[in-house]
DNA sequence: TATTTTATGTCAAGTAGTTGTCATTAAATT
DNA sequence: AATTTAATGACAACTACTTGACATAAAATA
């Protein structure tokens, strides 16, 4: 037995797995679930799911207000176009966004807020999520908030070259 | 108008929403869906998805030879009773885990892993699961990781106490 | 012009997540 | 001993997420 046995990290995870990288992405794992369960509690009233949240949010951007094609959507959000299509139907039954056939390429579909739409995201959705975000970030310093979002953006990248790695075998 | 307008801020987000904060849970939206797709194709050869994989790996920690109680791995989790109820089902189905009555409350039914589980997790999965790390966290000093598992502490407090907050109203 | 590529929609099957409700059973309390 | 509380299972309805497959229409290319 020339390997040593660490207790402390064999304790929490018996095999050759790494601890540190088990712990962060386990803790990614709950923080995903809580953000969609408290965050969709949060805006309860309004009816809007976290997912419709991001929706919502994405077209409500400056420069977003002729539409942005589902294709550049499902890039955006990373997920599937198939999962899309669906919060989108339900977004479209409530009348928040419409489909409007792009003026440059007609295969494409835009997708963008109503009028009912940007008015709830104004009117209900921006206090209520800054509200938010001001709980869920307590005591983070504008410095934490940078360097949270720069190890998130590492794992985005490092997540993203694995999907195109898996896409290739 | 005496409110100055930032125009770097007011492009991403142009409302009153924190854009640092609404970038970091973005981030952590992605994060979390591209972790779900990539890690689950990680262990397609097992046919064991992300969440199966949090179970399994919950219950292959030592001390958890003889079992956890549902409620005990809800709170572990952070998901719902309800839907863990599936989740294990598939996993009972797919004989990785068995549930036996608990020695010290015979209302609770404990979960543990079959042998066969404890096999599929040190043989198939470990060994995936490890190299999926490496890369999800290629360019990741040990202190890189100890600080984001830091980050993800203090918002997981922050989410907890939200949620504890929404409870009560 | 004919073919290929691209963008999208749709249908299907399966998994995962939520809340809410009701029932059961046993522990804990009065 | 009777009542309350706690742990669980089961069912329902809904949203969301995946892959796979097939169809359509228009852009791009040969």
């Amino acid at each position: 037995m020339n390997v040593p046995m660490n207790e402390d990290v064999d304790f929490l995870q018996p095999s050759q797995v790494d601890d540190l990288a088990n712990r962060l992405f386990f803790r990614l794992y709950q923080s995903a679930n809580l953000l969609h369960k408290t965050g969709t509690k949060a805006l309860d009233d309004t009816h809007i799911t976290t997912q419709q949240w991001a929706v919502v949010g994405a077209l409500a951007r400056q420069g977003y207000e002729e539409g942005i094609a589902v294709g550049e959507l499902t890039k955006f959000l990373l997920v599937s176009r198939q999962n899309l299509s669906g919060v989108l139907a339900r977004l479209e039954r409530d009348e928040l966004i419409e489909r409007v056939v792009s003026p440059h390429d007609s295969r494409s579909r835009l997708i963008r807020l109503t009028k009912r739409g940007r008015h709830l995201w104004r009117t209900d959705m921006s206090d209520r999520i800054s509200h938010f975000y001001d709980a869920a970030l307590a005591g983070f310093s504008t410095t934490d908030k940078i360097h949270a979002i720069h190890y998130f953006d590492k794992i985005l990248t490092n997540l993203k070259q694995i999907e195109q790695d898996q896409g290739e075998s």
